[in-house]
DNA sequence: CACTTGTACAAGTTATAACTTGTATTAGAC
DNA sequence: GTCTAATACAAGTTATAACTTGTACAAGTG
């Protein structure tokens, strides 16, 4: 065990749960290529701010996400690690999906077997 | 458009809520290499058997579950399709994981090139 | 037919999650 | 130090989910 007992909650129940929200799917998504403001990430939204932050508390409690402070904004980011329960849990309940992913990369990029994440 | 719009909720909303419980899980564990009854399924749980048969219900209805009846029986087992949404949410948010899972498969299975699921 | 078995449906309760409004905290600008 | 901006925290409300007990239904058995 290296890094491990993130003291964060990434079970895949909680991860499970915080994905099941597509509010929460969407904040994942506005952040996946570049941290933003907890501010504009809310502006994203019809729920009021504080809403928003609730359910960025709930994705840094899963550990979807990393908080970065900048003055007095937050910037987030998506934390990919905690997703590894979930292609976990594919990989269990549907061991060909590696199959149809593996071709699917061979597709995509047809020279490269395969670097790390 | 083949035979899309199952009249199940297979949203990935449905899919991503019927898979955060962990006694669904384990349902879904339970039913994964054949078909069990309702009874049997609820037998592994401390739980009452309506309970069970409610978290059946709501695997059901995200499509997670295919249904066969035998009598008085009824005999469920693990419908994979629903799974496509997490794969492709994976994907989106995790493209990295693509080619860990293809180097997983070329270790599990060096000469098989990819057979489709 | 009455009886039993396997299972779902139905209604009610309690726990939890989503959201709202109000307020506190922290950092920077003047 | 006062003001403003960006954000979280806190408490309350309402919606939803998990579970319970009770009951109905459908299929097989004597």
């Amino acid at each position: 065990m290296v890094g491990r007992t993130r003291s964060k909650n990434e079970t895949p129940d909680a991860v499970l749960r915080a994905l099941a929200d597509p509010h929460r799917r969407q904040i994942l998504r506005l952040v996946q290529h570049g941290e933003l403001p907890a501010g504009q990430i809310a502006a994203s939204f019809t729920l009021t701010q504080q809403a928003v932050s609730q359910h960025i508390g709930v994705l840094k409690s899963a550990g979807l996400l990393t908080e970065r402070r900048d003055g007095t904004r937050r910037l987030y980011s998506l934390r990919q690690e905690p997703l590894e329960s979930v292609r976990g849990l594919l990989a269990e309940l549907w061991p060909e999906a590696l199959s149809r992913l593996k071709r699917a990369v061979e597709e995509a990029h047809p020279r490269d077997s395969g670097r790390d994440a």
